[in-house]
DNA sequence: ATCAAAATGTTATAACATAACGATCCAGTC
DNA sequence: GACTGGATCGTTATGTTATAACATTTTGAT
């Protein structure tokens, strides 16, 4: 019952087969709630990451009633769960992740500017993190990276103004 | 008048030559507040992160008054300017500086067990952000690296406890 | 139909962070 | 010594993010 959006085009990642959302849901037996399929289509037509309390206001609209902060919490933890949602530590605000796989070492590049997030996924960032962890004895659970700055996009608009 | 602490010995900055923060405030002629320097050593000490109404209330026992949050957050965002703490956002908590300089990019290694934190620095995985963000065009401001998981210190507890 | 599990509703509150404005402290100068 | 500008701190209030605790509804399997 996943009417879910497509992938966006994403040329950051070139070389792997990334499942759709869609893909990943059949592939689990899982079955979305409207809201969980709700605040995934937001994130995913939003393309960046929002908060827990803007989405309750934007959903307002398409659901028709207001979503209390933990109907919203829950979600979204069972999103992340499924590695279909990532959290981004440093906005205190929730992505739809391009690749919906689960364990990997995501990288996000975040402008400051308009906001968008790019995910990509480094083996060889992984593979250092995983060095200097073995170098400290340390065991990883969670990888959280995460850059803020200016996104191409952002950057020529500013070169153009300045130009003029 | 910086009363200040020494720093820890620090396996992990094999090729530096770090300051301590008595070297750092005088080479920049700093002059810390009492509320700056008592949350620097308490941070130093403590040596993990410690959330700001944690400090709040760990510092009125050394201060004899009671601190506001505006007051926490101004000095720690003093601190942070100078580099001489970082912020851990996984954790909203706020940590000292193993090296106090600017500008660099650090890795923190975070135990989800015992809450301490290693600070290290990477230049293989600085260079592999700085390729992968030229990959995107994109200009990199903050970087934000956390990984949570288990330190060495409490895996090998962990293995001590299931040995009997 | 009945039951168990999952999801959501509801209320309250905890935890983290900042806005706005006034008071104080302190180094440098006259 | 008094003045002054800048940094720091106090105070009050409020905004923002997140969760605890418990009731109710929905869903899917038998």
């Amino acid at each position: 019952m996943n009417t879910l959006l497509q992938r966006k085009p994403a040329h950051q990642c070139p070389e792997g087969r990334p499942l759709s959302a869609e893909e990943v849901c059949a592939e689990r037996g899982l079955q979305l709630s409207e809201v969980q399929r709700s605040i995934l289509e937001y994130l995913w037509r939003r393309g960046q990451p929002v908060g827990a309390y803007g989405l309750m206001r934007e959903l307002k609209g398409t659901l028709t009633r207001q979503l209390s902060p933990p109907t919203v919490y829950r979600a979204l933890e069972f999103l992340q769960k499924e590695g279909l949602v990532a959290r981004i530590e440093t906005k205190n605000a929730f992505v739809a992740c391009a690749r919906p796989h689960r364990n990997r070492a995501y990288v996000y590049f975040i402008c400051d500017t308009c906001g968008a997030s790019v995910e990509i996924e480094s083996a060889e960032i992984e593979a250092q993190v995983a060095h200097d962890a073995a170098f400290l004895g340390f065991r990883i659970g969670r990888r959280v990276i995460e850059l803020e700055g200016t996104c191409a996009d952002c950057l020529s608009r500013e070169a153009a103004n300045a130009g003029c």
